[in-house]
DNA sequence: AACTATTTATAAGA
DNA sequence: TTCTTATAAATAGTT
């Protein structure tokens, strides 16, 4: 493609060399650019100059990494070093360790139990019924503890609530705008009741 | 260069997209070559088709490897460093998601509830006892099988004896050794009392 | 760096 | 896929 035919064989004369070599290096590079687009590949073309300079192209959304953890997936060469190997078990024992806690919260939530056989299912079930009774307790000790807590600071207010007022009246005793007592039964009375939504079942 | 031109985007047709591969990936693997021969230059060239298939050139000489250590060194990117990270960081996530399942495993087991509020309590609660329901009828389930089993094998058994027994006391009713049927009926009723040993609780 | 004659690559069709 | 062929694209040699 050209005014004359060339063998392929190497450009003795360096200009000519080097000419030849940045019109094709960009020829190239053309090429690989096109063939991610129109084909949709992943391209990673890395060229070094005799004189070594670098020229690289990588087809977007991946990168070289990317291109050699696909390519040592598929050639099965070993790119990454011995370290990279070892973390690989690593992340395959955590794994299986991983998927051995997912069976056993499944179990523990009454599904995949067929490959059990009679004595785990009876030492699963009663695991699950003393669990539910600590569950239970636990829940009705927190709601005991919060309807405590609530009680409590209601008490309070309302105490210091009578306070004011008394210390109101005791001021002016002539002040039109009073507080009685009974506004403030109503509101401690609404407030328990919320409380106690939470304890039914 | 073809009969038409043709505008550089992706291919639609994946049938014409798969001939347009084919074709672009040789000639570029071509135009690899001829710049490797050409200008002595090094050439690594990765491909993966959309398919996930592999094509590759590597400059006679050299690797991948090689490739890589120069690209490493002139572009600065450090790319066994970088790999080494990701994968930690891939590490460190599944040790998080591990350590939150021995978590959820601990609270359906009714240990270390203080974390938990009140809804979240009920809400384990209901399902601690929903899998309880669930773990104690599989048991019965698996405990009926078990027993039917048993109980069919015993009758078989009991019967080929019955039969064997019978056809002895044919074949010589004069032979002194017999077997009768009182003595079958205690190896039965022993069985039976095994199976019922793992029906109660 | 341009230019352009030629070779080469390849799109479309079979 | 492979072959064919018209045409587009690349590029060798020249200016």
């Amino acid at each position: 493609m050209g005014r004359g035919k060339i063998e392929i064989k190497k450009i003795e004369i360096p200009a000519s060399r080097q000419v030849t070599y940045s019109k094709r290096r960009l020829g190239i590079m053309k090429k690989a650019e096109e063939l991610t687009v129109l084909c949709d590949a992943q391209v990673s073309l890395v060229i070094f100059s005799i004189s070594g300079k670098l020229a690289d192209y990588c087809s977007p959304s991946t990168d070289i990494k990317g291109i050699l953890e696909q390519y040592q997936q598929v050639t099965g060469i070993d790119i990454w070093n011995a370290q990279f190997e070892r973390m690989q078990n690593i992340l395959k024992n955590l794994n299986e360790i991983n998927r051995n806690l997912r069976k056993e919260i499944r179990q523990r939530r009454g599904e995949n139990l067929e490959e059990l056989d009679i004595l785990e299912l009876r030492g699963l079930e009663q695991n699950l019924e003393e669990a539910h009774r600590v569950v239970r307790e636990r829940k009705y000790h927190v709601i005991a503890t919060q309807t405590d807590t609530y009680k409590k600071k209601l008490k309070r207010t309302r105490e210091m609530c009578m306070a004011l007022v008394h210390e109101l009246e005791l001021k002016d005793e002539n002040q039109q705008c009073r507080f009685g007592a009974e506004d403030l039964s109503g509101v401690y009375d609404g407030s328990i009741s919320m409380v106690n939504l939470q304890h039914d079942e």
